[in-house]
RNA sequence: GCGGGUAUCGUCUAUCGGUCAAGACAUCGGUUUGUGGUACCGAGAAGCUGGGUUCGAUUCCCAGUACUCGCCCCA
C-alpha cells in the first residue's frame, strides 16, 4: 500500500521535475528503468500502420480457409507454389502497369543496399507468372495450374477490412484459351467461398476485350468523354489521360451520369472477343452461378484481357463486400518475355473471408483439444514428468500440463479449467513405486496403474467417453 | 491522399479541474498436511504521445499517433 503510494509520487515527480534524468536513489532506480523502457514502448509496443496481429484467437478461421483452399485446390488440379514477397519493382511496373493507383501509390518500393529497386508485392500474379517463365513451366502439359497463399502489401489507408499487409489466396491457370476456363475457376471461387459458410454471394463479370479492340474501344470512349469533359470531376479529368477506363468506375454522381451514356466495351468487342464473351456467360448459365454483367467493371490491373470478375457478398442491410476477383491475362506473360501463354487467375482477400465467416458465424472445424492433463508433485515425479509426457504424446495421447506450477491444486485448477477428461498424477510415492494415478475428472472417482499399463489403461477410458458422449447425443 | 468520430488496467466499463482514478471479467496467489469446479480473501495491472490554458489537467484546448466510419481505391 504505503509502497504503491511512493511509486505514484515519485513517478509524477520524474514526469514532472525532470522525465529522462537519471537520479541514483535506490528507491526511484526502478522507477528510472521504467522510464527508460517506456521510450522503447513507443517503438516496440506496436506494429506500423496497416500491420496487425493474428491473435492464436482467430487461427480457427484461417485454418478453415487455409484447409478449404487446398482441399478445392487438389480438386480443381491447382499445385502449390510459393514466391518471395519481394521482387524486383520493375516487375510489377510492367505487369500491373504504369496508371494504376496500385503502382502509383500504393507499391511499397525501396532501394537495396545493394542498389536494386525492389518492391513488396502488391499483388501475386506477377511474381508467380515470373516464375513460370523462369522454370520453364511451358514445357509442362496445359493448362498449369498454380495456387499460392500469402502477404501482399499495399500503402494505403487501413480501414475496416483493409490492411498494408493482407493475404490473398490465388490461383492461376496458365496455357489455356478456352472460356470453359474462365467459367471453371469462378465456379471454383464460388465453391471456395460458399464453403466457408459464406451466403449470399454474387459475381460481376464483364469483357474489357483484347487490345486489338479495347484500343478501338478506347478511342470512342474518350472521344466520348472529350465532349462532356466539363461535366468530369477533377480525378476523371485526369483519368482521360491516363486510364479512361476508370472513368467509368467513378463513383461521383456527375460522373455515373456521363458513364451511363458512354459506349460499352461489350458492344465493340472483335469478334473473337465476343464470341469468348458469349460462351463463357453460356457456361455460366449452366452452373447456374449468381452474376451479373457489369459492362462498367474495370478492376485495377491493366494485364487484364477479356474476361474480368469480381466476388462480392451482401450483409442484410444490403451492403457489399468484395471478396476477391480476378480475370483472363492472355499476353501478360509475352510481355514478361515468355512465349505467349494465354492465362487466367483469381485472388481471394482471406482477411476479407475471415471478416465475412464472422459475420455469418461461419461453423468450423474444431480443433482437437487435450483430453489428458498430467500433474506431477515433488522433486523425483518432477524430474519423471517430462519423458512421462513425451510417452503419451508419442502413442497418440494429445497431454496438457503445467509443469511449472508447484502444487496439485493449482494443477489440477488448470486441469479443470481446461476441460479435460481425466488427469494422471504423479506423485513421491508413485514415482517410486513406477505408477501413476488416474483421475476421472468427471467422477472425480480415481485409480492407480503402473506406468507399463498407464497408455493402454488411458485409451481404453477416452474410448469409451466417446462412445458414452455419442450415445447422448 | 481527403473528411467525420473515438482514445482510462490484458478486456469491458465507471468517475473526477484538486488526498489513494472505481468496478466487473481475465491473470496470479492464498483459505495449514498430496486433489479441481462453487465460495471467501488478497495481489499485480490504466489515463496514447507532445504542447497549451490553469495555482493544479486524466478531465478543457491544439497538434501528432492509433483505431474507426465515409470518400478514393481495392482484396
Amino acid at each position: 500500500m504505503a509502497q504503491a503510494k511512493v511509486k505514484k509520487s515519485t513517478k509524477a515527480a520524474i514526469k514532472k521535475v525532470a522525465p529522462k534524468k537519471v537520479t541514483k536513489t535506490a528507491s526511484s532506480s526502478k522507477k528510472v528503468l521504467k522510464e527508460k523502457v517506456k521510450v522503447e514502448e513507443e517503438i516496440l509496443m506496436q506494429p506500423p500502420r496497416g500491420m496487425r496481429d493474428l491473435l492464436p484467437g482467430e487461427q480457427p478461421y484461417w485454418n478453415q480457409i487455409r484447409r478449404v483452399t487446398s482441399r478445392l485446390a487438389l480438386e480443381y488440379g491447382f499445385q502449390r507454389i510459393d514466391t518471395p514477397a519481394v521482387e524486383y519493382a520493375n516487375l510489377f511496373v510492367r505487369s500491373i502497369g504504369e496508371g494504376t493507383d496500385i503502382v502509383d501509390k500504393e507499391m511499397y518500393i525501396f532501394n537495396t543496399k545493394g542498389g536494386d529497386k525492389v518492391a513488396l508485392r502488391p499483388e501475386m500474379t506477377a511474381g508467380i507468372g515470373r516464375a513460370y517463365i523462369q522454370h520453364g513451366m511451358n514445357v509442362l502439359s496445359k493448362p498449369v495450374k498454380l495456387f499460392s497463399t500469402g502477404p501482399v502489401y499495399r500503402y494505403d489507408r487501413p480501414q475496416e477490412g483493409r490492411y498494408r499487409e493482407h493475404f490473398q489466396a490465388n490461383f492461376d491457370a496458365f496455357g489455356e484459351q478456352d472460356p470453359i476456363l474462365d467459367a471453371q475457376l469462378i465456379q471454383m471461387a464460388h465453391r471456395v467461398v460458399q464453403s466457408l459458410g459464406i451466403k449470399n454471394i454474387q459475381f460481376q463479370v464483364n469483357s474489357i476485350g483484347c487490345p486489338k479492340c479495347r484500343k478501338e474501344y478506347q478511342d470512342l470512349l474518350v472521344a466520348y468523354f472529350e465532349s462532356k469533359k466539363q461535366k468530369l470531376c477533377q480525378n476523371c479529368k485526369k483519368r482521360l489521360e491516363t486510364n479512361p477506363l476508370r472513368i467509368l468506375d467513378c463513383k461521383e454522381d456527375k460522373c455515373i451520369q456521363v458513364a451511363a451514356m458512354a459506349p460499352q466495351s461489350v458492344d465493340h468487342l472483335c469478334s473473337e472477343c465476343r464470341v469468348h464473351f458469349k460462351n463463357l456467360l453460356e457456361y455460366l448459365d449452366e452452373l447456374d452461378l449468381p452474376y451479373v454483367i457489369n459492362p462498367r467493371l474495370v478492376r485495377g490491373l491493366s494485364y487484364y484481357t477479356k474476361t474480368v470478375f469480381e466476388i462480392w457478398s451482401s450483409d442484410e442491410e444490403g451492403k457489399k463486400h468484395s471478396l476477391g476477383g480476378g480475370g483472363r491475362y492472355d499476353n501478360l506473360i509475352e510481355e514478361l518475355g515468355g512465349e505467349h501463354t494465354p492465362a487466367i487467375g483469381f485472388g481471394l482477400g482471406m482477411d476479407r473471408l475471415v471478416g465475412e465467416m464472422k459475420r455469418v458465424h461461419a461453423k468450423l472445424y474444431i480443433e482437437q483439444k487435450p483430453r489428458v492433463f498430467l500433474a506431477q508433485l515433488g522433486d523425483l515425479a518432477k524430474k519423471k514428468s517430462l519423458r512421462l509426457f513425451a510417452e503419451l504424446q508419442k502413442n497418440g495421447i494429445l497431454t496438457a500440463e503445467s509443469f511449472g506450477r508447484g502444487s496439485l491444486k493449482s494443477q489440477l485448477r488448470v486441469a479443470d479449467k481446461m476441460g479435460v477428461e481425466i488427469t494422471l498424477i504423479v506423485g513421491q510415492k508413485e514415482a517410486l513405486d513406477e505408477t501413476v494415478i488416474i483421475k476421472d475428472m468427471v467422477s472425480g472417482t480415481q485409480e492407480t496403474v503402473t506406468n507399463e499399463k498407464l497408455v493402454n489403461a488411458v485409451k481404453k477410458i477416452l474410448k469409451n467417453n466417446v462412445i458414452v458422449s455419442h450415445n447422448g447425443e
